[in-house]
DNA sequence: TTATTACATAGACGCACGTCTATATAAAGG
DNA sequence: CCTTTATATAGACGTGCGTCTATGTAATAA
């Protein structure tokens, strides 16, 4: 049953980015730890929906997480998104070298 | 350019590749061109599955199209993918250079 | 201890999505 | 014309997902 193992990440990856929401909140995460109630406020839903989605990330291996006294801190995991993307890039575009898509 | 846009483009290209059913496809016709038939053959799925399927690869312009007799011939765009992954890359691992993701 | 704060979890609701069968459309041949 | 082949489309059905409210849990302070 666990079997296609590169198949199955690169799918989860891209199922754990699909969603807006969920993007605004890597974008806000992604050079700064913040807090659940931080990115919160930031954005227009609830705590739990921001629990919910930083769990998907997390779950998905996207996020560091930090704990500090009541608060948790989160941060998009650059490398593990630069590998993912990479791993994306080499199945679906074999072709390209690797200069391709930084063109000015 | 809006740059609003960009975040928008991202989500539909994730949407686009989240699914394992679409993954297999993309793979099949990453280099070479195939007709509907072909891919359904090759897949454990109906017809019209996969032209459902082929239907959303093409809406998020992933796949290039060629028409011959009664025939639907598509082939993944690998310029577009590459495209895509490096706006992922340049969007939420800004801190890597662009040879972080090759590293062993 | 109790109260408060920050976050996680559970459950419900509605909508989007993947897959199917049935059918329509278009092209080629008899 | 009619038939066959290849694909697209429509509709239905079940599942998964995003969001909410309500509640549980852990940490801090009085």
């Amino acid at each position: 049953m666990a079997n296609s193992k590169q198949l199955g990440q690169s799918v989860e990856f891209a199922k754990a980015i699909a969603d807006s929401t969920r993007q605004k909140i890597m974008r806000y995460c992604c050079c700064e730890w913040r807090s659940v109630s931080e990115v919160a406020d930031h954005m227009g839903v609830t705590q739990p929906t921001v629990s919910h989605h930083l769990a998907v990330l997390r779950d998905a291996g996207l996020v560091e997480i930090h704990h500090r006294g009541k608060q948790t801190f989160y941060r998009l995991d650059q490398e593990k998104m630069e590998m993912c993307c990479g791993e994306l890039t080499r199945s679906f575009a074999p072709k390209g070298g690797s200069t391709a898509a930084f063109k000015d």
